[in-house]
DNA sequence: CAAGCGAATAGGGAATACCAAAAGCCCCGA
DNA sequence: TCGGGGCTTTTGGTATTCCCTATTCGCTTG
């Protein structure tokens, strides 16, 4: 699997949030570069990016592991979203240009479309692609970086389920982005703290909800991933 | 000036902080590398990490700069923080232990005591300290993170005067420690709320307020650099 | 037999050398 | 004066090497 090496980051950024490499398990620089089939330093320079976002922990002369947040952390991960995501739709409202509106109205449409029909999977990247243009459109490159960690690390930790009210859910898009036509940022930023409070609940945290793995299973699966990367 | 080179990030980002390298100043690898006595590898290392900290962005085959924030987005940073901070504060007052309680009172009492004395700027790092404290008090190493970044890139955009009422401010302080003693999270937040908000008009913009700095004398700032990094 | 200590090993931290490719520049010519 | 082409600088990436530390396993000893 060669993969580019300038892209290194993101491949396992994505491997850790697919699961691929479990929570807490060891992330040794020899095998991650002949699994990308790169060499070390872009993966030590990979590793370094993704503990800075806070997907790895390294010790000193111990290496990488995947990051175990607790139930704690993660529950923040949420409240932190809701704060910021109201920011970002109160500034694009007083921000956005013709051309993020053009593609805001766009995904709208679409999700307010396929919301009636099926009421599938396929809506899902859909959603997400509206929080990121509506972001952009807030002109802060920092905050639009926040948020899209945010959102990856969210659908790391949590499974979403499908939402209750697609209908409802994609309606309430189409409100957002009224009010970030009219540049009417208060109300964006009320109807933005309303929605992501109520899609909330329909998060479920992927790791056992009691008092996460034991020793003997983490060690039992850090055998299974170290195998599986050796193939 | 030989530095340990699993610091050499910390070096630049301070360096940056301070204005060592002044906004959108040119960072070349073999540079960093001479004036902080390490290899270009360790010096790669930081850049990605200052990089995904929003330090310094990078253009494929160009090299990494400084970065320009805009009037907009520094203004997004104060307010980024005035709404990270009460929920740090609130979950400091579901989570503190009896450990950080005593530091945090401990700061309070010496800041309202030199606030008494003198007015003058050593009580500038204690503020830092204290919300430093209170927020590894919440327990959340994510939020924890994100704040100290957002402090350290206002220090770096902002110059903070005087606060007008030092004895008032710590006064705050002392307030939402008792708040988080008593383990009351909605105080906490609401007197975190408060506080940031006033402290905030406290800040003022470091670079011109108009337009920035002109291409011309941007690039004159650039040679004095480079000059100095050359000594 | 248990506990603690020490040696062996594995893996990360760092330096160095080297190469390819892209970006930026500088100069020359139209 | 402006545009294009070649040259130089610098980055991205690889390979190799050395050193140092954490871990681990086994041995010794109580």
């Amino acid at each position: 699997m060669r993969i580019p090496a300038h892209s290194v980051c993101t491949a396992i950024r994505d491997d850790i949030v697919a699961g691929v490499h479990g929570r807490g398990s060891r992330l040794t620089e020899e095998i991650l570069a002949r699994r990308y089939g790169v060499s070390r330093v872009p993966v030590r320079e990979a590793l370094r990016t993704l503990e800075a976002e806070g997907f790895v922990v390294t010790r000193r002369h111990a290496g990488a592991c995947v990051a175990e947040p607790t139930e704690q952390e993660a529950a923040d991960l949420l409240e932190t979203r809701t704060l910021l995501e109201p920011l970002g739709a109160s500034r694009a409202a007083r921000r956005r240009t013709e051309a993020h509106l053009k593609v805001l109205r766009g995904l709208v449409r679409l999700g307010q479309e396929r919301a009636r029909q099926s009421n599938g999977e396929d809506l899902r990247p859909l959603g997400g692609w509206f929080h990121e243009t509506l972001v952009r459109a807030a002109g802060s490159p920092s905050l639009a970086a926040l948020l899209t960690q945010l959102r990856h690390k969210i659908a790391w930790m949590y499974v979403q389920e499908a939402p209750a009210g697609p209908v409802q859910h994609w309606a309430e898009h189409g409100a957002i982005v009224d009010a970030v036509a009219r540049g009417d940022s208060e109300r964006a930023r009320a109807l933005m703290t309303l929605h992501t409070e109520r899609s909330a609940s329909a998060y479920r945290l992927r790791f056992a909800p009691g008092g996460g793995l034991t020793e003997r299973v983490r060690n039992a699966q850090h055998s299974v991933n170290t195998a599986g990367l050796l193939q």
